[in-house]
RNA sequence: GGAGGUGUCGCCUAGUCCGGUUUAUGGCGCCCGCCUGCUAAGCGGGUUGAGGGAUGAUCCCCUCUCGCGGGUUCAAAUCCCGCCACCUCCGCCA
């Protein structure tokens, strides 16, 4: 959310940076109705504290055996006017309150502007390997060893949803033992979140309302769980557990990463070049999240965005970082990098995280303040979260980039102990 | 799922039956000051959060905030209804 001061003092300024964003951005309906609101508290507040010195005069007289009749009747007349405007201010309060929540966050200066075309490689490591004359590709490299069953999985969840059997299994559990041990080496804290969510959750992240059709909810007649949502990332679990929180500044940075499977419904997006694992309903993820001051964040940023890299790079994957163009970005986020693995089948770089600096703007969703020491009041700290790793995609780049002419693949270095082998092997 | 209980400004707590002189009591903790060779103790003051107004800025003024949302009333922490969370017990279940 964007601080409704800014937008008030500055709303040309605002709508300018906001166009870099989306298209259909008004600021005036915004203005309008805070104009409105503004009048009406008012109105209503003068009217209450009139309503309050009667009361407590009426109890005054009474308590001394005076007839307050007259005195009651005004109030009354007083409270009558008070429920009219408060009835049209409890119209114009969500009103604006939808108005704010649906604005992306302001694109930092650093952003490219455009959509995807405007992205920019900022990194890239590694080389495209030389897989000789017949490369298989993941999908075929993942049924023959083994490590995946499609079409079994489609029988339990239909289409987006894989089975990973066998070694297909154990890879993706030492992939995401691999990513916790470094997270804790790095001195971040472990969650296991819930996997489903209520709506609030959804609005406090930034998800909803602009994805609330992309996620999977529970219908009503799920009783218990009604009106929860299925986990899209654990970002969305993280940011909520200091919902509606004061924060002690010397907690901080608080750096915690998540393991969850993401569910997404991915409407309409399935390509045969994303075949196999690499869009799914439902895909691995380790996720980490820090909580920070504003003084911190930006050492926070390039903390997450280098973990991002290290990780692929231990893999030993040819991959790339990019800067993603105010357009491709997500709505949220202020300034986001994606860390993007070679496919050699696809030809292609595919996301296997993304690095994102929310700055104030989910924690002002979700109400996430510090008191700086020793001074009044409470300010908003900033969130950033960068994935570490989601797998659904390593697993592809894995197979293809390690494949050998005999149709072998050689594991990488630190998931060997973990599957207890060097090379996977057709049976 | 059922029955009973609980929910007060960081923590603990008074107030709720019987609505109004409550600006929500007191303690702990914390912050500032005084006192003091130093520390402790002692003394004085401050200490929920949000929104709005006014202002060069501070001081300041107003409204809301006693789990959340409605209702009754001139007036609600207090009465009524719904919901949520926690505790105790029962039932069901992996």
């Amino acid at each position: 959310m964007i601080d409704i001061d800014l937008i008030r003092k500055r709303p040309d300024w605002v709508h300018e940076q906001l166009r870099k964003r989306a298209d259909d951005v008004e600021i005036e309906p915004i203005l309008d109705a805070d104009r409105r609101r503004r009048e009406l508290l008012q109105q209503v507040e003068s009217a209450r504290a009139e309503r309050k010195q009667l009361s407590k005069e009426i109890g005054r007289r009474r308590g001394a055996g005076e007839d307050t009749t007259q005195l009651q009747e005004e109030s009354t007349k007083i409270g009558d006017r008070i429920d009219t405007m408060s009835a049209e201010l409890s119209e114009v309060e969500p009103t604006l309150n939808d108005l704010l929540l649906r604005l992306p966050n302001i694109a930092d200066e650093r952003v490219p502007a455009g959509d995807k075309e405007g992205n920019q490689v900022v990194r890239t490591w590694g080389e495209q390997p030389d897989l000789g004359d017949k490369p298989l590709d993941h999908v075929e490299l993942c049924t023959r060893l083994g490590l995946v069953d499609y079409e079994r999985g489609t029988k339990l969840g239909g289409r987006g949803f894989w089975i990973y059997t066998g070694f297909g299994a154990m890879l993706e559990w030492a992939l995401v033992d691999f990513f916790a041990r470094e997270h804790l080496a790095d001195g971040y804290t472990f969650v296991l979140p819930p996997h489903l969510l209520n709506e609030e959750s959804g609005y406090a992240a930034g998800q909803f309302p602009k994805f609330y059709d992309d996620v999977f909810h529970l219908e009503p007649t799920d009783r218990g769980a009604a009106g929860l949502f299925l986990i899209p990332t654990a970002e969305t679990a993280i940011l909520n557990i200091y919902r509606d929180e004061i924060l002690d500044p010397a907690d901080m940075p608080l750096k915690l990463f998540a393991y969850t499977p993401c569910y997404r419904r991915e409407a309409g997006s399935h390509r045969t070049a994303e075949r196999g694992t690499i869009r799914g309903h439902q895909f691995n993820k380790v996720e980490m999240f820090q909580f920070c001051t504003p003084e911190q964040s930006d050492a926070a940023l390039e903390e997450l965005v280098e973990k991002s890299e290290r990780l692929v790079q231990k893999l030993g994957l040819h991959h790339r970082t990019s800067l993603l163009a105010a357009r491709d970005a997500s709505a949220a986020m202020a300034l986001t990098y994606d860390i993007e693995v070679w496919i050699p089948s696809i030809a292609d770089y595919k996301e296997v995280s993304s690095a994102s600096w929310a700055r104030d703007y989910q924690a002002r969703r979700a109400r996430i303040r510090y008191r700086r020491t020793g001074e009044k009041g409470t300010e908003y700290i900033h969130t950033l979260n960068a994935s570490g790793l989601a797998t659904s995609r390593l697993v592809p780049a894995i197979v293809e980039q390690s494949q050998q002419p005999d149709g072998s693949v050689v594991v990488p270095e630190p998931l060997r102990a973990w599957l207890g082998t060097d090379v996977l092997r057709p049976s």
